[in-house]
DNA sequence: GTCACTGCAAACCCTTTGCAACTCA
DNA sequence: TGAGTTGCAAAGGGTTTGCAGTGAC
């Protein structure tokens, strides 16, 4: 994604647009294996030496609730963010915290319709992510 | 669940049967809401004080291990533990990190069929868990 | 009796926070 | 200019680890 594009999507949300912030939006778009703090942090680094950890936090915080990216949930220890547009869900390795993305339009219509029409009592439902867990052949990347 | 078949689960996996591991065992059964390692904690202690935070953690690690209990992902900051068995989903609250369990015999049975049919490249899938976010309403409880 | 497990406390590591300096609007 | 943001460093909090003592088998 261009970086007017992202600068955009900043001022859209009424968040000032500093270097940093649009580089650790980049960084998080640019990264598309559900990268952790570090990941973006070290990324970030390589254009703006001087930024902090602390600081992609708080950006990453930010952004987060502003919906720009999202906060996933893995089975392992770190924060993991992801900055994939659209619908998809996540194969989960069953030995690692690897993680990839599955796109599957058809499977989330499944299961969008499936939601629609069986509702829950008490709960509105927003949304879903499907975790699929399983093992990645050895031939696949990484 | 009884204490005689906790105990005959941590047989079978091969695990000496300390009173420490029954009651977490048990614990973890009994709080259905997805207890963090701290609730597990309380819960044990009222009927074992001595016991401590690092023998809990060290157990749950095992218990994970042997897939006697599952740990769950939450957006929230601390590890939620599932002693739950069969098919069940989570809802997971947008503005809190209240969990509650989903039955659905039907939808796991729709998901499992398309990912038969579908194959996926490069993965063999060995489970799923959808997580169905949105909002509960205030007459639920908690 | 042996070896694995527990209890305790310190270490660890990721994340958050406080505050002074800075900067975008 | 001034409200919001950054950088830094220290604090925070959940989890892990090391080790001596204990207990299951």
């Amino acid at each position: 994604m261009n970086t007017e594009s992202l600068i955009r999507k900043l001022k859209e949300c009424g968040l000032k647009v500093t270097p940093q912030r649009v580089l650790v939006l980049k960084a998080v778009s640019a990264l598309n294996d559900h990268p952790t703090a570090e990941d973006i942090f070290r990324k970030v680094k390589q254009e703006l030496p001087t930024i902090s950890f602390g600081t992609v936090y708080n950006i990453l915080d930010t952004l987060v609730k502003q919906r720009l990216i999202e906060r996933i949930s893995t089975m392992g220890d770190k924060m993991r963010y992801d900055g994939i547009s659209g619908d998809h869900h996540h194969l989960l390795s069953s030995d690692s915290d690897m993680i990839e993305v599955y796109y599957v339009a058809d499977l989330s219509g499944l299961i969008g319709t499936y939601l629609n029409k069986k509702k829950i009592p008490g709960f509105t439902v927003s949304g879903f992510k499907l975790n699929i867990s399983g093992e990645f052949s050895k031939s696949d990347k990484n």
